[in-house]
DNA sequence: AATAGCCTATTGTCAGACAAATGATTTTCG
DNA sequence: CGAAAATCATTTGTCTGACAATAGGCTATT
């Protein structure tokens, strides 16, 4: 009997892999050249099949550029952050995956009783309890984003908001799996910033923001975190594929 | 005399096998499963390897969920899009579908010759010509778009930019059935807005602006339209619907 | 010195095999 | 009979090894 795995972890295969390039890859200057996939695969401890699997996944978010006869470079990110809007997911996990540095700043939790407009977006009566949570994100010293979620007690307490809590209302709803998750329906448009935000992100008043309001929705259907983003355009860039729509069928 | 432009009959067997994958997953209504790995390889004329690097592709931007033992299904990714950026369509034909009356100002038309960054854009080479077509969009007695295209004279020459031509390179190369248009790519970003940006939408300048840009593919993988193009955010508002990475692994 | 051809390293693709997971079916047994 | 356990078929996950295609460097020839 010919067992070449001693012992597979639940985990997946596939994710580590990708952790483990992502590594490599950020630890990689832009511009060098990665190792041969075959090198590579061996380092990993995976087949040359399912690590060009990961290496295509990382050529479709741009992080590298494979060349025929020749290997496999690390495009210069040039500290942008360039993603696809077409999956959610926190701007840490975000970062991380890119392999930047990023922190928070400015963690604020209230509960505060919902307004008119708040409570028709959760479909609660007048005053029911939202909790709000804002943070500022840091890259390499800078303010670059100023994120607000306001959720429904009911998903996320004050006092699960502990020492635990990295800033991510996503994260926090994804890693302990409930309620599940379905889709998030964002409104992307721009805005002038407010003196409140300008200040957080040390910025004048009126400079331009980049904004995305986010309303998240279970799998039962139900709204369960309204949130606004505001970005600093020059380190964000979000991407989406726009597929060809059906033609007018009527001029052939 | 050497125009490279000119694609090789070998195009690129992998963007063939996405855009064959790509009208496989949308012909195939949401939540239903695709046939499996074996039968679609078989189908298009590739390897199980190529099919499933394909696969990763498209499951990362979360067309498809993939479940081992079961099967790989169809995500439903437009629950509701109205002014969804998922599909592309000119502004003249989303007014219309709304039925809201738009009308073009300020067509402007000009060749250049392609400076750097232009020319490594389109993969051509230094000062070749590309005609570019700018132009006002106008609702209701209000200017509140500004879009630039940057098209090669391949695809659309200045002598067919007459009367019959309504502004919309995207509509106008529909139309006509040629080339075969297979997706965008676009970045989505936020700008103030310069001088003669603002002069022709009638703002202040550093007002603030959504801006677009889009990079147009042909299905053989050519890149022949370079558009910038300047929203009045106060008029748009558009939609994205994010799926929700799968992060856990065989949970159903 | 310039050019054509060869060499080698690297990614692109393929075929086949087995492992693991899942849901349906059949068998077992109280 | 009914429920639990075992079995089976299907499907994705991964591995192995091989060859093709490409690009860049090297070498021999002119």
């Amino acid at each position: 009997m010919k067992n070449n795995n001693q012992k597979k972890e639940k985990v997946n295969l596939f994710q580590k892999l990708q952790n483990d390039l992502s590594r490599i890859i950020n630890e990689t200057p832009p511009g060098e050249r990665l190792k041969s996939e075959p090198e590579l695969s061996a380092d990993l401890g995976v087949s040359r099949a399912t690590l060009r699997e990961a290496m295509r996944s990382f050529e479709g978010q741009g992080l590298i550029r494979r060349r025929q006869g020749v290997g496999t470079f690390v495009l210069d990110r040039n500290q942008n952050i360039e993603t696809g809007l077409e999956v959610l997911e926190s701007i840490e996990t975000l970062a991380s995956r890119l392999g930047l540095e990023v922190r928070m700043g400015f963690l604020e939790v209230n509960q505060l009783a919902a307004d008119e407009a708040m409570a028709a977006k959760f479909d609660l009566s007048l005053k029911s309890p939202v909790n709000r949570i804002a943070r500022v994100i840091w890259i390499s010293e800078r303010p670059v984003a100023y994120l607000i979620d306001n959720v429904i007690p009911q998903v996320i307490s004050l006092e699960e908001l502990d020492d635990t809590f990295t800033g991510s209302v996503l994260d926090k709803i994804l890693r302990r799996n409930s309620p599940e998750l379905s889709f998030s329906k964002t409104t992307v448009s721009a805005t002038p910033a407010s003196p409140a935000i300008a200040k957080k992100l040390q910025l004048q008043r009126d400079d331009v923001l980049l904004k995305m309001e986010a309303y998240l929705y279970t799998k039962d259907g139900a709204m369960i975190d309204y949130s606004e983003s505001y970005f600093i355009p020059g380190f964000f860039r979000f991407q989406v594929i726009r597929s060809i729509g059906n033609q007018n069928p009527g001029n052939g």
